[in-house]
DNA sequence: TCTGGGGTCCTAGGACCC
DNA sequence: TCTGGGGTCCTAGGACCC
């Protein structure tokens, strides 16, 4: 806990759409829902336009569909979301090394660790808080100005508290719970409004008489323990009492990866089950080498028909990323689970991961042994993922970037019946117009995802570089340094409002 | 209305070793 | 002959987060 509220809490507003919107003139004030279009997807993010019909993160596309029929619904476009992710952190690294994102559009700043710490040590209470607030104004414009979105940032002694004030900064705000307002923050928020309390959680909690944090913080840690075990109620007690000394760390390594897939029927056959295993087990070695590591533990995991979710993992002798042999026990693992009345979900995963990729003995004997033993792919089996990516290739995604070699580059609006439209416009045009093509016309191709703005190509980072620490000092004496001049808080920096 | 995909952390039992 | 306790690893499942 600290005496300053030197630690930062930002959020991206309805990050997928409003990187959509920006992207998409056309799309600017209206309901947009990117998530899964099949007909088992959910959304992943609605814009506000659209969760004003209560279209929300989590739902089954078929209700917001219902409940918001004139959205533009969209597939996620996840080397965009990226792009402008490595330009928010990169913009927040300037506050401080100590940057921890949580995902995308969230990460943890711990100004302390920062050029800024100094002088917030020195500061008197309210100088410090001011410039905390000039430096989360400055950096909310920041981010307006180089990617056009919104963000909200909370801003308190304690990762705990930086989070809530960002939830209530939302949208498009900052909010500053000062230095010992925790409790009194907390006291009336429902349990469910402490990060690590789910539905789950929560039902306990109301059957115990236990509805605000307040109430949690009057239980006591005893009762807390008793109904969620050691470590959860610890941890629960010490939050809703504003207690929360855990540090910003710094991008940490991943500790697993895993592909999965839903399939729009259920699988009935073992073989057709095999067969995906495989391919999911090749997309899973894919992103392992991809990041330059290797694991020991396959897992396999198996939703059935009836949502009951199975895993069953295996552990190797030592780490590989080695496709055959992540292959074979993926298998191994799935001719073992009884599939009856159908599988809705497969996934491959490894984890134990090692830093390094090394070329094991055990890999190497493995797959002698498997080249030694027997099958040879059958011979059209072989072509079978390749061919099947072409196919992919051609079936167009809606919210999917593309070029036509007349019109330029444009947007899939839809598909069907042979058909596919597409709104030729850009992040920096004015809403464009609608064509339709042949799904196969070889005009079409898919592109790659435009900057949000013209001028963010430039330099070999692609828009994402840090900018020189002067220039930010320049602008400390400029607009927003000047925070007892600008308060920025009608935004209630007590967050008591 | 029928529930995505990518992760993290925790618990608990059994094996195995000292 | 009966009875230990602790530590670590593996496996499975579940809660939770974005």
């Amino acid at each position: 806990m600290r005496s300053l509220p030197s630690i930062i809490h930002l959020d991206m507003d309805a990050f997928f759409a409003a990187v959509e919107q920006a992207a998409k003139p056309s799309l600017r004030g209206k309901p947009v829902i990117v998530g899964g279009l099949g007909g088992r997807g959910v959304v992943s993010t609605a814009s506000y336009e659209a969760r004003r019909f209560g279209v929300h993160s989590a739902m089954p596309m078929a209700q917001a569909r219902r409940l918001c029929p004139n959205a533009a619904f969209l597939s996620g476009r996840f080397e965009a979301y990226r792009q402008v992710s490595e330009i928010v952190m990169g913009l927040l690294r300037e506050l401080s090394p100590l940057v921890q994102p949580l995902s995308l559009d969230e990460a943890f700043v711990d100004l302390e660790a920062g050029p800024y710490g100094p002088v917030l040590a020195e500061a008197d209470h309210g100088t410090g808080e001011r410039l905390v607030v000039a430096l989360a104004e400055d950096l909310r414009a920041d981010i307006q100005r180089r990617t056009g979105l919104t963000a909200s940032v909370g801003a308190a002694g304690s990762k705990l508290m930086a989070k809530i004030a960002s939830e209530q900064a939302k949208p498009d705000g900052l909010v500053l719970i000062e230095p010992g307002e925790e409790r009194a923050v907390l006291g009336p928020m429902p349990v469910r409004a402490l990060p690590g309390i789910g539905p789950a959680t929560e039902q306990v909690l109301r059957r115990a008489g236990l509805n605000t944090v307040a109430d949690l913080a009057e239980a006591g840690e005893a009762e807390l323990v008793q109904l969620l075990g050691r470590s959860h109620g610890v941890g629960v007690h010490q939050m809703a009492i504003g207690l929360d000394d855990r540090p910003v760390v710094a991008d940490q390594d991943a500790k697993s990866v895993s592909v999965e897939d839903t399939f729009e029927v259920d699988l009935a056959d073992r073989e057709r089950v095999l067969r995906e295993v495989d391919v999911l087990a090749a997309r899973c070695v894919r992103r392992l080498r991809a990041a330059g590591r290797s694991g020991r533990t396959v897992v396999l995991k198996v939703r059935r028909f009836d949502f009951s979710t199975l895993t069953r993992s295996e552990t190797l002798r030592g780490p590989t990323d080695d496709e055959a042999v992540i292959t074979e026990t993926a298998r191994r693992l799935a001719s073992q689970v009884d599939i009856t009345g159908g599988v809705r979900l497969l996934g491959v995963g490894v984890s134990q991961l090692a830093d390094y990729t090394q070329e094991d003995l055990f890999a190497q004997a493995e797959r002698t042994e498997a080249a030694a033993e027997q099958h040879p792919v059958p011979a059209g089996e072989e072509n079978g993922p390749a061919a099947e990516e072409e196919a992919v290739a051609r079936h167009w995604m809606p919210g999917q970037d593309v070029h036509h070699d007349e019109f330029g580059p444009g947007w899939v609006q839809g598909s069907g019946v042979g058909r596919v439209t597409v709104r030729f416009e850009t992040p920096w045009s004015g809403p464009g117009r609608v064509r339709t093509f042949a799904v196969d016309d070889p005009a079409l191709e898919p592109a790659r995802p435009l900057p949000l703005h013209r001028d963010a190509g430039r330099g070999e980072h692609g828009g994402a570089e840090v900018a020189e620490p002067g220039e930010r000092r320049g602008r400390e004496g400029g607009s927003g340094a000047d925070p007892a001049g600008q308060d920025p808080a009608g935004q209630d920096p007590a967050g008591k409002g």
